[in-house]
DNA sequence: TCCGAGATTGGCT
DNA sequence: GCCAATCTCGGAT
């Protein structure tokens, strides 16, 4: 079942949470992949100085403008591209990094965008872990891009969204500090990073 | 095997 | 020049 827009309207740490075990689904013609989500990181608002839109939008930021469930990506190191999920109302900032899934559906597509190669036979488990855990990888994995997907709608869109998945108890989530983000004085401390415990493809302990 | 340092890379904060 | 990262390679375990 697909996630509506009521689920990404709201508050942006309370998303964040939330989206912990759900499915990613990526339809890309014939290949279709399918992930959980282990790991997010919110961005809130100006108070928040590790958020890239905390001294108001710019072009590279416009979409976070719009209501929750758009979708947010952006370049980094010059080589490398991020995925965020938009959340709050229209007008109102926020955004959520997904940082790491478990694949579950299509990892020989993920695997030969990883490692540029086709798969043959069977994946061993370290380049199992290593499709999707971290921010960077699973957007590569999953075949996703700036170009084909910035500002698309997770509420309507026919090649991504979001759907309801499995059930994470409040026992087996973890709270933390953001990855790499000393340059933030007041956010750098924030607890905005949520995963789910003992998971293998959690991106750093 | 595991960990840290160094290199990589180009748009924009 | 900086950066919500990743890969590789060397030396330690």
């Amino acid at each position: 079942m697909r996630l509506g827009r009521d689920f990404y309207t709201r508050n942006t740490i309370l998303v964040a949470r939330e989206l912990l075990g759900k499915y990613l689904i990526h339809k890309d013609g014939l290949k279709s992949y399918k992930g959980k989500i282990i790991e997010t990181e919110a961005y809130i608002n100006a108070n928040d100085d590790g958020a890239h839109f905390h001294k108001g939008l710019t072009p590279r930021t416009r979409i976070i403008d719009q209501e929750g469930g758009h979708v947010y990506i952006y370049n980094i190191y010059g080589m490398y591209q991020m995925f965020n999920i938009v959340t709050e109302p229209k007008g109102v900032h926020g955004a959520v990094l997904i940082r790491a899934l478990e694949p579950l559906e299509g990892m020989e597509y993920m695997y030969e965008n990883r490692y540029k190669k086709p798969c043959e036979g069977k994946i061993n488990k370290r380049e199992l872990i290593n499709l999707t855990n971290g921010p960077a990888k699973l957007v590569m994995a999953f075949g996703l891009s700036k170009e084909k997907h910035y500002g698309l709608d997770l509420v309507s869109s026919k090649e991504l969204w979001l759907e309801e998945g499995e059930e994470v108890l409040k026992g087996n989530i973890a709270r933390s500090k953001r990855i790499n983000i000393d340059y933030a004085e007041r956010g750098k401390d924030y607890l905005l990073r949520f995963y789910i415990k003992d998971n293998p493809f959690v991106s750093k302990k």
